[in-house]
RNA sequence: GGCGACUUAGCCAAGUGGUAAGGCACGGGACUGCAACUCCCUGAUCACCGGUUCAAAUCCGAUAGUCGCCU
């Protein structure tokens, strides 16, 4: 069977990834598919730094806009609906671009990780969690020690999260989560892709993460969070946990000033795409796009646009 | 000009004679159903010069800088 093409723009938060999307799209007849955890959720419009209907251009979006923040999302929901979306394009002939930042989701997709069979079990992670909250974290390292050593020498107990995780997967299916994850790991990708990671300086960067939070607080970040609160959002609320929304909670509920949970947002934007280019930079088969080494964004699109031919044997 | 205080890694900061806590930042890394999450790793010889002492960031003196007060 012909693999199918698919279309991956990623990169670091404010890279600049939404304005070369649309680009693409139009020029190689593409549909756009959000990787990002949390533009998925309406209301949420200026700590996303979501995409304005106006800048679509009419190219079609998906996985924007499309749940209350009350819902929780998760890899396992974001890789059936995307590749539902990705089915329906293909059936009108047109190629699918996943653009966003959150390399996990692209990862679920593009190898087609296996999540099959099993819901989560809020109960049991809740146990679990105050076992390790009671008996302490080495403790609770200890129990998935017994089940899977793998996986828990390759844990550090003190990430609780993944400590949980790995004991949840035992449960329900009686395998070892290592063993599952180095099956996935193996997998290779059901699509003829390009997987593009754009890029910029890390100095460059960072000051535009300073400036766009400084935009966000202008546009009234601190009024959206507010009416999300209105609205009955809480912290503890997946979608609540998205940057730039816990810190406003936190001045708003009063545990912080707003000065400085403005600076702890731009901070943490800062660790978050540190942690990105930490991400993409082990990533097998990406394409470096290095947004500094073209004269302006034309050319920057015209590479892409050509290259997206080239490998992709897209006709148009 | 005089008097006093201070001077420890990029920043904050313990340590007051026995051989440099900690936090933050920066940098690096992990990550396969919460991922804008969660977690891990990483740095100095203590302003400078001289002295006392077996031993000094810690005591003494000089120099420089910073801050405060006074004339």
């Amino acid at each position: 069977m012909q693999r199918q093409p698919l279309i991956i723009l990623t990169g670091p938060t404010a890279v600049g990834k939404t304005a070369l999307s649309i680009g693409l799209a139009k020029a190689l007849n593409g549909e756009i598919i959000s990787a990002d955890s949390m533009q998925v959720y309406r209301h949420m419009d200026i700590g996303t730094a979501k995409i304005k209907p106006e800048q679509m251009q009419g190219i079609r979006h998906y996985l924007i806009d499309e749940l209350e923040p009350s819902i929780e999302f998760n890899v396992a929901t974001f890789q059936s609906k995307c590749r539902q979306y990705m089915k329906e394009i293909y059936s009108r002939s047109k190629i699918p671009i996943l653009v966003g930042g959150t390399g996990f989701y692209i990862q679920s997709v593009l190898y087609s990780v296996d999540f099959s069979q099993t819901e989560t079990d809020n109960l049991y992670r809740k146990e679990l969690a105050d076992f390790a909250k009671h008996k302490g974290n080495e403790a609770l390292h200890a129990r998935l020690m017994e089940i899977d050593k793998k996986s828990a020498d390759a844990i550090h107990p003190n990430n609780v999260k993944r400590v949980i995780r790995a004991l949840e997967y035992y449960k329900q299916t009686g395998h070892k989560i290592s063993e599952h994850n180095e099956e996935q790991h193996k997998k290779e990708s059901d699509y003829q892709f390009r997987y593009y990671v754009l890029s910029l300086p890390r100095e460059i960067l960072y000051e535009r993460i300073n400036r766009r939070v400084d935009l966000m607080k202008e546009e009234g970040l601190t009024k959206e969070v507010k009416s999300l609160l209105e609205m009955g959002c809480t912290r503890d609320m997946v979608s609540m946990q998205g940057l730039g929304y816990k810190e406003i909670i936190d001045a708003l509920e009063g545990r912080d000033t707003l000065d400085h949970a403005y600076e702890r947002i731009k901070q943490e934007t800062r660790h978050f795409a540190k942690r990105q280019f930490t991400w993409f930079r082990r990533e097998r088969d990406v394409t470096w796009l290095e947004k500094e080494k073209f004269a302006d964004e034309e050319a920057l699109l015209r590479y892409c646009i050509n290259d997206c031919k080239e490998y992709l044997k897209i006709e148009k």
